[in-house]
DNA sequence: ACCTGAACACCGTTCAAGT
DNA sequence: ACCTGAACACCGTTCAAGT
């Protein structure tokens, strides 16, 4: 288990190994476990390791999003109608973060990353809106609300279900209690968790509401 | 500017001085610069001094999540149409946000507070909702749909725009390049933050979205 | 009740030393 | 080139001592 000083024969570190590392490390303690020397115990390996392959921290939680973030799919916007490639895309783009819940408030603070992948699957949303019928200078700010949508969403999913217990505040707030308990009765009905019914609400309106404003932009044309 | 040992004649300190002071450490000086040694100069005070009146950091953070929460106003509930309020709720609820862009990254991770000040806002909303028409079962869904919007472009608003340089960058994603290029020439044109653009769309295509569905969900009962 | 001051465990980062 | 190990400044928190 204890390694030598000095260099090893095989390196045991690199950028993608640490990344995946602190990716799984975040899931299994939460993102208030995670630090470079609980990273480094998992590893087998001294923090000050890491600085011959990352910048440090930061850089390596930079790695953790570009790992969630290169499974997001974009490539549905070359071929379907730009509606329904919408949300396939915001699905898939949701599902990426869910499936990590604490990563998703360490990264939430940096939402755009400059990665290159990043900006190739923007560049793939902008040609399929324009494809679609979007002016160009609409293209960004439409993509922009989705996305801002989807992160909130997936906050969402994280944030701490305060609401469920009734009690003396039910009392204080009787409109918000009961709309609560009609929520849960209809999600547990659905079998479906109670975040993905605002998910799919605000989706569909979302999309729908950006389908009234692209007919209304080219009828006025 | 140094305190004797022992209780002072008159307290210092207070839950609420504590939050105020740290609301306006994290605008000047950012949410990395946030410390409670830092806060503690500030106030003349220890850092040990807090511990009489907070439970630790995170409670102090809580503190200004309140402080920034209670800003908000949705009095607009008992008087408007629910999707004209919606409109006007979602725009004071961001700029509360917007007003303090290194809060937002902070207080993200714990979006909705238990406080009862924040169930009390939930509690108008919702019963301007169902005023409005809407089924009790969809209310928390749609509220939270809105909600979570507001909050992704709250932390929009303070993303790092990486997206403006030109460059070698540009050749890799040329409809992106382009279209960013588009929505900075309409914004520059219009006066308005880039960010702004992508919130009103957001915001009026999901607020349209939203009476068609409670147009059909009346018409089908 | 409410502050100081010493002490604690832990943190991220730097850097010389070793192979 | 890539690891260890010692050292650094800083962090949040606890707690006895003081008024």
């Amino acid at each position: 288990m204890q390694r030598r000083v000095g260099r090893p024969a095989v390196p045991v570190l690199s950028r993608e190994v640490i990344a995946r590392a602190a990716l799984t490390l975040i899931d299994d303690v939460g993102a208030e476990g995670f630090s470079l020397a609980a990273l480094g115990k998992r590893l087998g390996v001294r923090p000050s390791s890491f600085y011959n392959h990352v910048t440090g921290k930061d850089d390596i939680l930079a790695g953790v999003r570009e790992l969630v973030s290169d499974s997001i799919d974009a490539r549905m916007f070359t071929e379907l109608p730009w509606d329904e490639a919408m949300a396939r895309w915001a699905r898939g783009y949701r599902d990426a973060f869910a499936a990590h819940p604490p990563v998703i408030s360490l990264l939430a603070t940096t939402p755009v990353s400059g990665a290159l992948r990043t900006l190739r699957m923007y560049d793939q949303v902008v040609t399929g809106l324009e494809r679609g019928g979007w002016p160009s200078e609409m293209v960004i700010p439409v993509m922009v609300a989705v996305e801002s949508f989807i992160l909130g969403s997936a906050l969402d999913v994280v944030a701490p279900p305060t609401m469920f217990d009734p009690g003396p505040l039910s009392a204080d707030v009787p409109a918000f209690a009961s709309a609560v308990a009609a929520r849960d009765a209809s999600a547990a009905e659905g079998g479906r968790p109670p975040a993905d019914l605002a998910f799919e609400v605000g989706l569909a309106s979302m999309i729908e509401g950006l389908r009234g404003a692209l007919r209304s932009l080219e009828s006025t044309r």
